[in-house]
DNA sequence: CTTGCTTATATTAACGTTAATGATACGAAA
DNA sequence: TTTCGTATCATTAACGTTAATATAAGCAAG
């Protein structure tokens, strides 16, 4: 025991000042706040006591340092103030407090050079684990990811690639949901204002458009295919502009509720049926009424914390990860 | 230069493989990467080069450790998933970001132990500073925080206390201009759907409410002052007991545009004006219209950043961080 | 009565970085 | 020539914790 130490200190309580007001060591307290099973019950309680008086916290910092491990994940996203993605941010994070995580969020804002110092933040901050909806503009920052052996999960977006640990929803269904129940409401031309078509859920979801009408013996008009930008406003643009340009459609399938809330409000004069994705008004009570497919979107996240807390285990206990995950939630249609 | 080590290294690129590799001290290729002004230009390229080659990433646990500043902050609040909340983390983030900094976000649930646990957590993991959104439901967090000397900024809500930082909205002229727009229309009966009284913002609004009464000479029934849970369906149900309890209101002023979509949608048969708060419309385009007032939230949230890296700052470089500020942000009532 | 095992605690070293300080060489000024 | 500053780089120590290892005491078994 030799704790030697200037009498006064200056900054915060550390285990060294515990130590020294209960004449154990330093190692011993530091086990003892940790509950490990080589301290005796009487010796814990004091210990603990003490720290309590003194107002200990650990430094996680130094406890990372040394341990290699943070409890800490990144959630790297486009842009969690779209309601969509907010939900899952909401739930991975709770999820991840409960379990003694701490959750950094990073928005990319769909851009590719952010997402890149997004990862590498995350790094740098030494994360346990990531859980990443990827931008899809190319597959460099994808490379980087697997380059680094940290533990990640893709979330809403995928990619072809068996090695990699994916949740999603069961987009080509989804698809199919939306465009079926459409036509099987007598519409035969549905416009589909999907998202870009680097990200895997939109090529999907028009995937899924395509095979209802396949299942139903019709033709798909590739003219009905548009591309929305997701920030507010694009959308109404190009709705505007299919109107102008005199291309008849009596239906739309957007890509997410909030473009099929703006198609709605655009459109508001004749009364289209429009189906949306994601169910943003499930958590609401809304004087609006929308048709939306989704999966449980809270399943969505929480099936992705627990896939990460797996991931990072193994990893910790150096045992393998085993074979990847890749989950595909089942989707519905909900009619609010 | 006695950079001995292990001919092969399993791990990630440390400072010291990165010396190794060009030949200079783990102190020089520090400084190099860091862009202090002490290293020859010459030296300073070769050194990033070799660094980039290597996939060098910097190792922030180790430098927070050492440098007592971890660039970090944190963001406390009830639920992000409130698109009124999830804009302000949003700009909060990118704010930071753009600036250096990693954003830990914490939802309590509007829960004063989880705000506790929340607190501890951020300040284990050393962040440099705090925005906090308090739960107000006491105030022996605001306590705690306070003893610890970190620097944190409220937003949102504040106390009657001259050593805090806090960024608001005008709650008591917004609580003004909502009801006092419904008087100047003919109201005479405004339901109050409010949030819970130990929250600021909601007594303030409540003041704003009877100023407006006041300043039109007309009396105010506290019958018409109702609290209500921020959690969804709350709402439905007050607003349905209301009605049964056949207290008459010709219009209703919401704690939330949330609230307010809830009673504009419980209401739907009949047309009773409805003003909600945040103006979360805004942002997007959708088919119904509301009545709101509202800041620009995202003034809100980059001047409690703004704050928050001033406070930062000066604690680093041991200054005073000067007279607390406390921002008031002006409000506007906007018709969607 | 020793040997060996278990329990409870202490000691040592290390995580990777940066602050503080040291050292060297070179050129300018005396 | 000597001295001193300056530019550039190296060395040392420390941040606070935890893994690994050592030590001591107590007790059971041979």
């Amino acid at each position: 025991m030799n704790n030697d130490a200037p009498g006064t200190h200056s900054g915060k309580t550390t285990l060294r000042d515990v130590a020294q007001a209960t004449g154990f060591s330093i190692n011993t307290v530091s086990h003892a706040l940790k509950d490990k099973p080589d301290i005796s019950a009487a010796t814990k309680e004091r210990i603990r006591l003490a720290a309590r008086d003194l107002g200990y916290i650990a430094d996680s910092v130094a406890g990372s340092l040394r341990s290699g491990v943070s409890r800490t994940i990144a959630v790297i996203l486009g842009d969690m103030s779209n309601p969509h993605f907010g939900l899952w941010v909401r739930e991975i994070e709770t999820s991840a407090f409960r379990q003694g995580y701490s959750t950094l969020i990073i928005n990319t804002d769909e851009d590719e050079q952010v997402e890149r110092e997004a990862i590498k933040a995350a790094v740098g901050k030494r994360v346990d684990g990531i859980i990443l909806c990827p931008t899809q503009k190319s597959d460099c920052n994808l490379i980087l990811l697997k380059s680094i052996s940290i533990p990640f999960v893709l979330i809403g977006r995928r990619y072809q690639d068996a090695d990699l640990n994916y949740v999603v929803p069961d987009d080509v269904e989804g698809g199919c949901l939306a465009a079926g129940h459409l036509l099987d409401r007598g519409c035969r031309h549905i416009l589909m204002l999907n998202g870009p078509a680097h990200i895997s859920s939109a090529r999907e979801r028009y995937e899924g458009y395509c095979k209802a009408h396949a299942e139903r013996g019709l033709a798909v008009d590739p003219r009905y295919l548009l591309s929305v930008g997701v920030q507010s406003g694009q959308c109404r643009r190009t709705v505007e502009r299919v109107l102008a340009e005199g291309l008849d459609f009596d239906a739309v399938v957007a890509f997410s509720d909030l473009l099929a809330l703006e198609t709605l409000a655009t459109l508001r004069s004749r009364p289209v049926p429009v189906v949306g994705f994601d169910d943003i008004l499930g958590g609401m009570l809304l004087p609006v009424s929308l048709t939306s497919v989704a999966p449980d979107l809270n399943a969505v996240a929480s099936c992705a914390v627990s896939r990460l807390m797996e991931m990072m285990a193994a990893r910790q206990q150096k045992t393998s990860a085993g074979q990847p995950v890749q989950t595909v939630l089942p989707v519905r249609l909900y009619s609010r």
